[in-house]
DNA sequence: CCAATTAATTGATATTTATCACTTGCAAAT
DNA sequence: ATTTGCAAGTGATAAATATCAATTAATTGG
């Protein structure tokens, strides 16, 4: 019962059977590291795709189940976030279109070490783990990009740590705004996708709390805010906000 | 000025010539992946190391200097920590022999993400990385001992953060008893090689907080404690608080 | 062995942040 | 249109934790 969320998708698109490749092949476009296979490796992956749509909401791979799979989001966005002490949530990061989801357990104890979610409708594609493994196996370049790939990973949750560590509740919220327009939006406008308590499970704060500093932001004419939209007004503000903790 | 904690050794060791590869030798036997080698990589890995000793205090590697190397320890011990905000430092873990040090920005940006530091006298075999990128890329076994590797690091960050964000301060303390006796020591009764002021720059605590809180353990029978020693009396009672947060 | 630092302890107090108990707003479902 | 059910906002209070100031050990270089 506990594997179902993750097992589900699988049987899913086995069945659904042959519109599977269309939109994993955007993946392959998408991830750069794929560019380093040759056309028979590529066509491998291109054959082990499985498809499986989510609503907002569904849990697409369920922290403690097996790491059968690694995954791409072909659309839509997913939280990826820890589940820990008395149920209480932590959200690592945002996954997007592009971007590898695989936890790191995969190559310790084959079990998922976080737990990831839809958040709007998304399509996501599956590939079996040993896709992978045999990848890097016997294609170097492929092996050094998936070192790269971790690597960055790895680099993030160092600096996130020392962040949620050092950072007051004001540092740390202006870090999760820079985070949303830097690395996922792109933008200084965006839709605020996450509900105030999501992100204060982002910046380990009290949805109270979340609400309140985002008023203060408001306030000073940093941010604008409405429960659904923010606009960065003064960016250079919120930079030193965030830096100085 | 700021690179010459990273080159000095280097420097002394060229300078002192033979009797380099000796205590060297120990660490491609203590560190698992190396056993993916064939001879000749192996001797190749033997030929490029350099030895350096340093003293309690002294800096091995300082962060956001050149990552052109990677380390291990010979002997010793040292901490390897994050300088955080306004000088502040986080401690992330404690290095000791048979553990390959390689910070994550060696594959992302060239540059040490954290600074190591001596605790004890230590003997450190340097080893360019260049050598590693080489053997990732021409020998598949080894470059999956490098994904393990950086996969678990990658897997006890992610723990180290939940713990961080989600446990009160006897917890978190906790936790770090634990890890000294299970993962260093591997004994219940230590030497507490830290300071209480970087037992709070690792659990992030006031160094004044630390000592309280030790205090309260040692009252409660938990653990015997003095400035240099720590003793585990009631494992379980220690875990419990660890778990519970 | 002793001055001179550095680290640890202690108690009082200030800050930061969470929790609680409501109220309000909004949106989906009937 | 009205209920129903969350999500958000508010103010008061409590809990956790840092900071400060003053001592008291420990260490260590001379």
């Amino acid at each position: 019962m506990l594997f179902n969320a993750t097992f589900e998708p699988l049987i899913l698109s086995i069945m659904s059977g042959k519109n599977l490749i269309e939109s994993c092949a955007s993946c392959t476009e998408r991830w750069k590291n794929f560019r380093t296979l040759t056309k028979s490796e590529l066509q491998h992956v291109n054959e082990n795709w499985y498809e499986a749509t989510f609503k907002p909401g569904e849990i697409l791979l369920k922290q403690g189940s097996p790491a059968s799979n690694a995954l791409f989001l072909a659309s839509g966005m997913a939280k990826t976030y820890i589940e820990g002490i008395n149920g209480k949530n932590f959200i690592m990061s945002i996954a997007m279109p592009g971007r590898l989801i695989m936890g790191p357990g995969a190559y310790v104890n084959s079990r998922h070490t976080y737990s990831v979610a839809a958040i709007t409708n998304v399509q996501a594609c599956f590939i079996s783990f040993e896709v992978f493994r045999h990848l890097v196996r016997v294609n170097g370049a492929f092996a050094e990009g998936m070192l790269e790939d971790i690597s960055v990973k790895s680099m993030r949750s160092h600096t996130r740590m020392v962040n949620l560590a050092q950072k007051k509740m004001p540092g740390r919220l202006a870090e999760a705004l820079l985070y949303f327009a830097d690395d996922i939006f792109k933008s200084d406008e965006y839709e605020m996708i996450l509900s105030r308590q999501e992100l204060g499970e982002m910046t380990n704060m009290a949805k109270e709390s979340v609400g309140r500093i985002l008023k203060e932001l408001e306030e000073s004419g940093v941010i604008y805010s409405d429960a659904s939209k923010i606009k960065i007004l003064d960016k250079d503000k919120l930079i030193v906000i965030s830096n100085r903790g």
